[in-house]
DNA sequence: GATCTATGTAGAT
DNA sequence: TCTACCTAGATCG
């Protein structure tokens, strides 16, 4: 489920069903058992996301930290509340709406001084009013390590995963192994702007679609129409299925552990990319 | 039922 | 570069 998207959409949701209520909190898998037990009963103020980080603040400098990992789910309904099923590590139950997280690579207990110590290790979030991609430009024309690599690399960007670099590279015509340092700052100027459009618009569908994404009026301006590339995303696992822009079949390599999807006649090797997201979005673009 | 996979990351080697 | 870890659903036999 999660990139940066996923995490920002939580926030929301969890601020629309908890925000102002006294909340109970509970582990039942017993592993977020200490905490929660200092925290049942609290008000929830708030939530924020911050690139794949959640916070969930119930005051007096007491902030729940969750990062899903690779599998972790957060999910809502309305009450009441039904016995939990499978491993639930957190549990929250409030008047209007109950919630159940799994599978999270991390919840603990936080204060805030461990929250800014956590995002000092973070680059910009796309998705952050205010970002600034200048501080990712530095870390990527500093870098001789391949491009696709440092779009993971949260300390350079923060709230990109494996889905949305493989779309943004293809999008933008980039070799996904060109070293950080031989990207124009055009491109990725126009990278970031893309992926604030494609992540925003994740935000607001609950789905990473940058297929569709493009025909998406916030995003193009233009009204939505028929798909006809007949996918939500260009390249992220369509191995050996043709390229929806040239019919190449689709590519994969493993880089640092992470299957990486590219097509290799729209990113051939040294490809330095291009200013405009995909043929297709230049052709519709205003 | 066993095995594989996954939108992730930290820590060891 | 590898391994461990968090869990559930899909796929294999």
């Amino acid at each position: 489920m999660p990139e940066g998207h996923v995490t920002h959409r939580l926030a929301k949701e969890l601020a629309h069903r908890f925000a102002g209520d006294d909340v109970e909190v509970s582990s039942p898998q017993g592993r977020f058992a200490d905490a929660a037990k200092l925290l049942d009963g609290s008000p929830l103020l708030g939530a924020e996301a911050y690139g794949k980080h959640l916070f969930i603040d119930f005051g007096a400098d007491r902030l729940v930290h969750i990062h899903l990992g690779i599998y972790g789910r957060l999910t809502f309904d309305d009450p009441p509340p039904l016995p939990p099923v499978g491993q639930v590590r957190l549990r929250l139950v409030g008047p209007r709406a109950w919630a159940d997280l799994r599978g999270a690579a991390a919840c603990d207990l936080y204060d805030t001084a461990e929250r800014a110590t956590l995002l000092t290790r973070l680059g910009p979030d796309p998705l952050q009013r205010g970002a600034r991609s200048a501080r990712a430009w530095q870390r990527i024309h500093a870098s001789r390590a391949p491009v696709a690599g440092l779009l993971m690399d949260q300390g350079v960007v923060a709230g990109v995963g494996n889905i949305f670099r493989a779309e943004v590279l293809f999008r933008h015509e980039v070799d996904p192994f060109l070293p950080g340092r031989d990207l124009p700052e055009d491109v990725w100027q126009a990278m970031w702007a893309d992926l604030r459009a494609l992540m925003r618009a994740g935000v607001r569908m609950g789905r990473i679609d940058t297929v569709r994404a493009e025909h998406d009026p916030s995003v193009t301006g233009r009204p939505p129409r028929r798909d006809r590339h007949g996918g939500e995303v260009y390249v992220y696992r369509r191995v050996g299925q043709p390229c929806h822009v040239c019919g190449t079949p689709v590519a994969t390599r493993v880089l640092a552990g992470r299957n990486l999807f590219w097509c290799p006649t729209c990113q051939p090797p040294g490809s330095r990319g291009s200013r405009k997201p995909t043929r297709d979005v230049a052709r519709s673009a205003t």
